[in-house]
DNA sequence: AATAAAACATACCGACTAGTATGTTTTTAA
DNA sequence: TTAAAAACATACTAGTCGGTATGTTTTATT
């Protein structure tokens, strides 16, 4: 049962990789079995059906990716202001799983499905909600050893930091380059002194 | 020539609010011919195609709306980090044109046709730089009458309101309420402070 | 090696898509 | 009023979509 699981991930990779560059919908059946090299009996053999394997890709790609490169070091213990904006430059400079051309798949996902497709929209709330509560501990626990002051409200630093990224992610796809991150980076910088 | 000129609007609008509501890509033209209650010939007697209908929604309809509400109060002379706080407080708090659980009509495009219809990008490119050039006089006339340090870079106050702007607009379809909005501005506006 | 189940392949379907060809009605201008 | 042009209506097409029914091959177990 080795061979099964590997061709399902090929199908969730490449999958990934079509949605990620040209959309979920414009991605149809028969453009992922082109670049799988399968058919469709091996595709519905893995999976009831699209959107099933859409949803797979949000938890079995997003969600791990995002644990490690968003979250896990805003699990550290020291200056939290160092921390949130080592979290963002490696989210948007250290992160070839990303491209700048193409913005964020779960802000790509988001936008797309939102009106239309809760279950897609809960499974990224979800992914959204734990980036959210990785920033809101870091601030707490900045506030707690003293590198952010005891007035900040956490999840508003959090709504801000998450809104400016998403926002940024947008602003490269216009722009096609990642000169924009630098700069927003740097205003990033600017305002999380204020927090200090 | 008035009545043409008529229905030419009323699809227009009509399928902007599909648009807007649904996506472009999942508004099919007889989704359009149903709402408004035309039919194909009326259709393709006023359009090319759907993509020529497209742009002039956005060329016709959003370029103008955005001038007006994004744009045109900037251009007041006093406090530039009011002018820039209230600007951003009309656009999301005093808007009918566009609502909460939708987003931005303009976002929500430009995420959806970037990577694959490059004359979409176009305009929509347009608009976002006639946005920013806004922004960076109005930053710019704030350094002049000292409201705004002088080591302020304009363009780079620019961009990051910009991000957080459709980064907020995103999260705001997310969460389905526009208390978000209200969170963003309250930092926003302690970010503008520093900018004094 | 035999067998059953797992894994995949092929052919097909109805629904839907943007777009067209060809009509009919309405408006405008003389 | 009448002819011509503008404005709209209807019927149809070729292509694509996600999905299914039914087949064949491969793999694991005994």
């Amino acid at each position: 049962m080795k061979k099964a699981e590997a061709t399902r991930l090929t199908i969730l990779q490449k999958s990934f990789e079509l949605i990620y560059t040209k959309g979920y919908q414009t991605t149809s059946l028969d453009d992922i079995l082109a670049t799988t090299g399968m058919t469709k009996g091996a595709f519905y053999y893995h999976f009831k059906n699209k959107d099933e394997m859409g949803i797979a890709i949000i938890e079995e790609l997003l969600k791990p990716t995002f644990e490690t490169t968003f979250m896990r070091q805003l699990q550290g213990e020291g200056d939290a202001v160092k921390l949130l904006y080592d979290m963002m430059y490696t989210v948007l400079m250290k992160n070839d799983f990303m491209r700048v051309e193409y913005g964020c798949p779960a802000a790509n996902l988001s936008q797309e499905m939102a009106p239309w497709h809760s279950e897609f929209t809960r499974v990224l709330n979800e992914l959204s909600e734990a980036w959210k509560k990785a920033i809101v501990q870091c601030v707490k626990n900045g506030k707690k050893n003293g590198s952010i002051r005891a007035d900040v409200k956490p999840e508003q630093v959090a709504l801000f930091m998450m809104s400016g990224y998403w926002g940024i992610r947008n602003m490269g796809k216009l722009a096609n380059s990642s000169s924009v991150y630098l700069v927003y980076l740097k205003q990033l910088k600017d305002y999380l002194a204020t927090l200090q």
